[in-house]
DNA sequence: TATTCTCGATGAATCGATTCATACACTTCG
DNA sequence: CGAAGTGTATGAATCGATTCATCGAGAATA
């Protein structure tokens, strides 16, 4: 066990007393190699604490046995879990994961993807950024022959295997739950329009408007860019409204958040003066008030999906030649935020404490429904 | 620019008429090549979309430019924080970040470091798991001659590089500041006691209680394992007491969600019947009800400084035989959930709106304050 | 003019694995 | 007995970069 550098497979061979190549055959299993030898080499590397060199393998054997993974930012938990599926998946089939956050740049995912591609990553995992159209970058990648496979967002140019989540019945089915609860005017802050995302739940929230034969208005849709401020900017132009909604349809967790705060700045209270539901779910939204309805995506599907999509390209289990494309169902989670309100309220839970907004919680939790689209 | 497969620097040599070692001089620029032919190895590179191979690269220089980060799990907001601190330095300096989720099992780091040794990263940031004593494993890697710098925890057993966050003077400035609110019976619910971190918070609660000469009750001292089930059932217990705490300090995130869980379930309200406080600050915490007082952690310089030390070392900046130790200060984030209690000030839960538990807190948000230690 | 220097460019050796044509030692069979 | 067949073991060539000793041409110097 020499100190300061990891053993080779030549210096395996000469403590065994055999050839490099037959190292290699014991190590790979591929060629039949007799008793003593094996037994002898395997001595030999436990000794030296061996442990091949993946490098000089995947030079010779043009696979490095790793993917990159090209996210917006970890720090949204959405994401922290799309990585975790990818990595179970990938570890399983004896990948690695290089992850990096785009933060939804373009000119880092560019940067990202030459990156990967000078280290030779066998496929790439991508969640696109928002880009102006030129995907020539991700086209390049293709070309050299490097597999990619989109997450949670398809490519607006190039087509592309692509595990996403079915954005329109999510939204719809959340709306709709929201016109069930009595609401005739129901607002949305949306996303970036130049998202796909966004747009398709835009479309679910007007579906589900026109099957109820709701007129939309203007008015009520607010356009936001998926983050806290937008939510909490467009969130107070509609509580100060002239005529305020009595529901609001936000189309992502972050603008939720923001969404929040301005209620909470103007002291309005959730469910009683407006009601809240959210696309993407929030961590803890089950503990903390206001427990906001949501739509509840498998993420952890998104990420160990494509990754599965990725590997079986890989292995040539697939070889379509069109894109493959896998559409995963979100689920709504009912919760506080869009219960009927106390003055239209039938009494459910009529037990003393039921006035008391806060504490309504901990009692509904109990019969907080799961609808899933589909 | 070929379909199919990447570029070799002996096809842009080609088409340049230049020799590979041009090549290679151009793209280093560490030697001076004429500006003639330094032209047309850019055009050739251009346009056969040409990327180094970092793998070949790599085999011959023996650096990979790559550094292994094992973490306990992603998901939890703290290590997803450390992850963005520690990709940001890393990028900064040339490197790239194999992620690995160990889920705090012993058994999963030791495959990982084996498969962070065969990948030859350059060095290794290493949350490590709570172990039963045998570090051989991490052992080995050392003497490979792989760095280690360890993150969050320090290890037991072996003396190595370490980025912490100052567990002890986090949690006695907590728990003093439960004492300023007039708190004398002050529960803890600890970790794992095999964790040094967990330990490191106990023993500010210790000092805490000492330096305003509180006795201590054993039976406010409650041991969990940082799991959010066992801040629920030690919750439970506490709650249920014959008498009961009038505060809790919870000693991390997770069980202080599990412990939210029982108060809900038995229909207390915080901080009226019982004040928390909670090392590891919640997302959203300043957002959502109840707003929970914390010990927030630097978590993005754990991992930026970590991987700022790991890099030292490897281009031999730090040449110091002993570990270096940093320990950065958390701060405290004073919340709702231990403001003093409304029986003290004015009524509470008599009628209409202003009893309301809920509505308490954005007026109380505006003068939360922070505190940082030392 | 002859000699030395400098600057650019070259290409062979090298990193540590895999792979495969070859060889060797034994059986088995005609 | 010799030929063919079988099962192991070998080691040279290879992957794509870097590196460095070497070399040639032209400039500077004696």
């Amino acid at each position: 066990m020499k100190k300061g550098s990891e053993a080779t497979i030549k210096e395996v061979a000469q403590r065994a007393n055999v050839s490099v190549g037959t190292v290699s055959n014991v190590l790979s299993g591929s060629s039949s190699v007799g008793a003593a030898m094996r037994a002898r080499v395997l001595a030999a590397i436990a000794d030296l604490d061996y442990h091949p060199d993946q490098v000089a393998r995947s030079l010779k054997v043009k696979k490095t046995r790793s993917l990159g993974l090209v996210l917006s930012d970890i720090t949204n938990p959405f994401f922290a879990q799309v990585l975790r599926g990818a990595e179970d998946c990938a570890l399983a089939n004896g990948y690695v994961l290089i992850t990096l956050n785009s933060d939804d740049k373009v000119e880092r995912e560019r940067e990202f993807l030459a990156v990967l591609r000078s280290f030779r990553v066998d496929g790439i995992l991508l969640v696109v950024a928002p880009n102006s159209g030129d995907s020539t970058h991700i086209a390049n990648v293709l070309r050299s022959g490097t597999p990619i496979v989109c997450l949670d967002r398809a490519t607006e140019n190039i087509p592309l295997d692509c595990v996403s989540v079915n954005n329109i019945d999510g939204s719809q089915l959340c709306v709709r739950h929201l016109i069930q609860q009595g609401h005739r005017r129901i607002a949305i802050i949306t996303g970036s329009p130049t998202l796909q995302t966004s747009k398709e739940r835009l479309q679910g929230y007007l579906a589900a408007l026109k099957e109820a034969q709701i007129e939309v208005e203007s008015g009520l849709i607010k356009e936001g860019d998926f983050r806290e401020a937008s939510g909490y900017r467009l969130g107070k132009e509609l509580l100060l409204a002239h005529r305020r909604p009595t529901a609001v349809f936000v189309s992502n967790g972050l603008m939720t958040i923001g969404f929040i705060h301005a209620l909470n700045e103007l002291s309005l209270q959730c469910p009683d003066d407006i009601a809240v539901a959210s696309f993407d779910d929030l961590p803890l939204s089950e503990v903390f008030r206001p427990q906001i309805t949501a739509v509840n995506q498998p993420a952890y599907q998104v990420g160990f999906e494509g990754a599965q999509l990725l590997i079986n390209r890989l292995q040539r289990k697939i070889s379509s030649r069109t894109p493959v494309t896998i559409c995963l169902n979100p689920e709504l989670k009912i919760r506080e935020s869009t219960s009927i309100r106390l003055d239209l309220d039938y009494g459910h839970k009529s037990t003393g404490r039921s006035t008391d907004g806060a504490r309504r919680g901990p009692g509904r939790r109990a019969v907080a429904r799961t609808i899933s689209a589909i």
